[in-house]
DNA sequence: TCAATTATTCAAGAAACGTTGAATTGTCTC
DNA sequence: GAGACAATTCAACGTTTCTTGAATAATTGA
């Protein structure tokens, strides 16, 4: 992931709804939900929702497939995890202050 | 970190001017740099340098103090750490794939 | 094919953001 | 204190982003 890619991924998930959709998303999976069901978890009108999901799919952080009539939205946690790996590594280059934060987590992925 | 500082922090550093200041702290550690030497750095007007700086002192991502007549800036790495954190535990509930992304890089902080 | 369901697109207005230049504040040196 | 230096504040402007409601597209089932 380059500065670019960072930018609009950082910039897209610095909006609370879209922040929302993708902390519901994340633990779905690849099987992902409808919009129609994000709509509801979120509290989120129909055109309002179309708006965030596709600002959160340019930014490559979700991904889309119909299934019938509904849309499925998945997140894409390898793009997300690129976002962490930019934060920690070429923003930060590996800041030992900042990786420490990550350490220190009892349950996380980097203990 | 909750969801409120994560938001903040993420819109902060979703835009291209702040992005480069962090970066270009986070380096720097305690020491930091001056605001005109920043102003420098980035191709940035005092001006519109300051609307940014402040932005990103709001949002807990750098610190001021004053040395003299310059105004000195320094990354706040624990609040950049504490964002990734949020990222990896709390919005992605230590997953797996993103988690590999932190654990694939040769010489991050993770290894 | 017609109606119902699901979701997106469009247009308009409101709100937030980013840029600019001028004015201001704080600090230093003479 | 006067002048220079470093940085911030302010107001104005244009741009982008967000929200809303109405219109449109795609799919399904009677």
């Amino acid at each position: 992931m380059d500065q670019t890619q960072a930018l609009s991924a950082l910039s897209a998930l610095g909006q609370e709804t879209r922040l929302q959709i993708v902390r519901l998303l994340v633990p779905c999976g690849t099987e992902g939900l409808s919009a129609g069901e994000i709509g509801l978890r979120v509290n989120c009108a129909a055109s309002r929702l179309s708006f965030h999901l596709s600002a959160l799919e340019q930014a490559g952080l979700i991904a889309a497939r119909r299934d019938g009539r509904r849309m499925i939205y998945s997140a894409e946690r390898r793009q997300l995890g690129g976002l962490i790996d930019y934060l920690l590594n070429d923003c930060c280059v590996g800041d030992r202050v900042v990786g420490a934060m990550c350490l220190n987590t009892s349950d996380g992925p980097c203990t």
